[in-house]
DNA sequence: TGAGCGTAGTTTTTT
DNA sequence: ACTACGCTCA
């Protein structure tokens, strides 16, 4: 495998061998404003591509264009992606259109780029060269450690919080000095603030940088060392950036710095498909951006290529429910197409069953397994759709969950290998220092742990100055002396090794595969064909350092192609993708959008998981289908639920309604029933939300009652029983939500749905 | 050190 | 309903 950043000096970068006057064939066949957002290579451009519009198209045409007009040499272009793939797909595609492999240019995620120029000034931010990036699981555990050295109660608030608090700070450039005096009193009782001082003095001390850090410390690089600031503008003449709307404070920080000077910034995405606000991205940065960059040209590609016009009907007229867009109106020349197909079903089981044999009906008539999709809003949902699949024999597969590299054993394996590059990794070190058991037990730790905080140093450094005093036993003293000296051994072999080599070397001398060959269970044969896979994928790179670096930037998930296979996924994943046909299941108040979302963000939250929908409608090129059911398990229980209002805002004129309804109206018999005998007791306070849902003429046959609050009375200060929030009283009614005046979780607003009468 | 038990949490995910 | 965790006790 490359290393997608060896780079040559820009000096020594072979011009383009293709005359500017060449007449441009690679621009024949682009629409008008794509051709425009190509041409526009000098100044600040932001594209705005809605979805299916060609924006990968544009992105690598642009790239070529400048390239073959001689405006740079691959050196001095960056192009920033958010995720490995999309960096390699950018560089494949660029490569296919020259016809030659573009190399020396700087092309990759924020974090890999930001990484690498990091590196290469470690020093000025306090960090050696060569230090660990550490990842989610780590940092959770270093705050665990100074949690734990604080005195926190971790009952109260959780380690997972406190990195949570970190992280967004770090996404906006904020360092522990940085943060306002307000927001430091205020986050976690003013506990974070000390934390987060404490957690980045302990990242320098291991030499070690989180991901926030990477762009951070960049940027902080940057505002200190104008000299270093300005080589890179100089450097990067075209700045290229890629789903500019997922950005966060720290990147668009790092892209305006660099970008400064020669103001060649073409930023591409649609504020549309917004969907990371959570993990600290901001739509404000793309709604700003001709604010940001003064006479910045806009173009907007609004000719769908994708979905036909009622695919695009529907989506159009629902994300137009959300306010501050920048605005764009989708068309298409497109055959008018199959209307969006919403159907009702009872629960979520017969969901599974509707929706897994109508893609049965369809293999049938012999379309492909791989141009269907499963999109969820959670990835709970797919569990159901797994066992029907398996009851069919229908081959499926399931896009996301854990990955390669975070599997117990490769981390174990990869923490030998990173306190071999690096000693002061304490967090690798203690992962491994006793797996498999060696005695070496938590007394012993404890008593190196203490010496290496009081002494401020690592716990190699503190297990060496040890071993000359008496507070270590005899038995652990030897103990630990026989693992280091182990280490130093692995570290000399490191030098006539290769990085595959050394770690089956260290694997067998460590006894950790010996470990899972004595493990009775069954996952362990597995683990150790993991081992084996790694130590396979290891045989691709010259360094360690390289190979370190790319597990934690760089890795990503294989997924066996080739099959035949239905895809299921979360929306989240599915951004970027398209299929012929896209069902889009649990589109229920409280599920989609999710009640997390509503509750804790608001507006802001309903809009994004609104922006959530349109992409999941737009990702379906010939047939979509939605589906919500009366009746979903969630929490283990049986709760019933309302159609989604998205269901509501999709225009009537796009939709229709499944011709299987006549299926599902047995289950429905019973439940109408019920629903009689509530409706009589409407109009005693059961909200807007039951209204708008008897209200509702086109849908009147898919409306259920929630089975839970159906014998009525709910009414203020009845007692009631919540899921999450245990019991309470009810204090107040507000359409189809309620205040609730919870036992133990205070005052909230809860949907009707939600709650049981107690 | 390890099994057994009780409690809390259960949206989305990259790097 | 299910899991993951942290704690206790043998």
């Amino acid at each position: 495998m490359n290393d997608p950043f060896e780079l040559t000096d820009p000096s020594e970068d072979p011009r383009p061998t293709t005359p500017a006057e060449r007449p441009a064939v690679y621009l024949d066949g682009l629409n008008e404003s794509q051709r425009e957002a190509v041409e526009a290579t000098e100044g600040p451009v932001l594209v705005l591509a809605g979805a299916g519009t060609g924006k990968t198209r544009v992105l690598t045409t642009r790239l070529a264009h400048i390239l073959l007009q001689g405006r740079a040499r691959p050196g001095e272009i960056l192009a920033v992606t958010f995720t490995n793939k999309a960096a390699r797909e950018m560089q494949e595609r660029v490569g296919h259109m020259l016809g030659t492999p573009v190399e020396g240019w700087w092309v990759g995620t924020f974090h890999a780029l930001a990484a690498r120029i990091l590196r290469r000034h470690a020093e000025a931010v306090g960090l050696k060269p060569n230090f660990t990036i550490l990842d989610t699981d780590d940092q959770v555990r270093l705050i665990k450690q100074i949690l734990a050295a604080r005195d926190i109660d971790t009952k109260r608030f959780p380690p997972r919080t406190f990195s949570a608090v970190i992280q967004r700070w770090k996404d906006r450039s904020l360092g522990p000095e940085k943060v306002s005096q307000g927001e430091a009193v205020e986050a976690l009782d003013g506990t974070a603030i000390d934390v987060y001082k404490d957690y980045q003095s302990e990242l320098l001390r291991q030499n070690a940088a989180d991901f926030g850090d990477l762009l951070m410390l960049c940027v902080d690089l940057f505002q200190s060392q104008p000299d270093i600031l300005k080589s890179y503008q100089r450097r990067f003449r075209y700045v290229l950036v890629d789903e500019y709307q997922d950005t966060n404070v720290a990147q668009y920080l790092w892209l305006r710095l660099l970008a400064q000077g020669h103001q060649n910034i073409c930023c591409v995405g649609d504020d549309d498909q917004s969907i990371y606000s959570w993990r600290g991205a901001e739509v404000g940065n793309i709604l700003r951006f001709e604010k940001d960059f003064p006479g910045a040209k806009v173009v907007r590609l609004e000719r769908n290529y994708r979905s036909t016009p009622h695919i695009l009907g529907a989506a159009s007229g629902l994300i137009a429910n959300n306010e501050g867009r920048l605005g764009k109106t989708l068309w298409t020349d497109l055959n008018e197409g199959e209307k969006v197909r919403v159907h009702g079903v009872w629960d979520s089981t017969e969901e599974a069953r509707w929706i897994v044999d109508d893609m049965e009906a369809r293999q049938m008539r012999g379309e492909s397994l791989a141009t269907m999709a499963v999109l969820v809003r959670t990835s709970a949902q797919t569990r159901e759709f797994e066992e029907r699949l398996i009851t069919l024999g229908i081959a499926y597969q399931v896009i996301g969950g854990l990955r390669f590299y975070e599997r117990q054993e490769i981390r174990d394996a990869v923490a030998y290998l990173r306190v071999i590059a690096q000693p002061d990794d304490d967090l690798a070190f203690q992962r491994i220092a006793n797996v498999p058991k060696r005695g070496l037990g938590d007394a012993s730790m404890q008593t190196v742990h203490m010496h290496a905080r009081a002494r401020g140093i690592s716990l190699s450094l503190a297990i060496r100055e040890l071993t000359t005093t008496d507070e270590l036993k005899s038995r652990p003293k030897k103990l630990f002396t026989d693992l280091l000296n182990e280490f130093d051994r692995w570290r000399v072999e490191a030098h006539d090794h290769s990085p595959a080599e050394l770690m089956d070397i260290v694997l067998d001398e460590s006894g950790y595969t010996e470990m899972w060959k004595l493990d009775k269970s069954i996952d362990a044969p597995g683990r150790i064909e993991n081992l084996k896979e790694l130590v396979v994928g290891l045989s691709a790179f010259d360094t360690l350092t390289s190979f370190l670096e790319h597990i934690s930037l760089v890795m990503e998930n294989e997924q066996n192609k080739g099959t035949d296979k239905v895809t299921l996924m979360t929306l989240h994943g599915a951004k970027g993708l398209e299929f012929d046909t896209v069902y889009l299941p649990g589109w229920e108040e409280g599920l989609f959008p999710h009640q997390r979302a509503l509750d804790e963000t608001g507006t802001n939250g309903l809009e994004e998981e609104r922006r959530l929908a349109y992409v999941g409608l737009t990702r379906a090129r010939k047939c979509a289908t939605v589906t919500f059911a009366a009746n979903r398990r969630i929490y283990g229980q049986w709760q019933s639920s309302l159609p989604s209002r998205f269901v509501d805002e999709l225009p009537a004129g796009h939709i229709e309604r499944a011709g299987e309804l006549g299926l599902s109206r047995g289950g429905f018999a019973e439940d109408q029933a019920v629903f009689g005998k509530v409706s009589g007791k409407a109009s005693e306070g059961y909200g807007a939300g039951w209204k708008r849902a008897q209200n509702r003429k086109p849908q009147d046959d898919l409306v259920f009652a929630p089975a839970r609050v159906s014998s009525g009375g709910l009414e203020v200060g009845q007692r009631i029983f919540h899921q999450k929030f245990g019991y309470g009283s009810i204090q107040g009614l507000d359409g189809d939500k309620l205040d609730i005046k919870f036992e133990k979780a205070g005052m909230k607003k809860v949907m009707v749905s939600f709650v049981e009468k107690v």
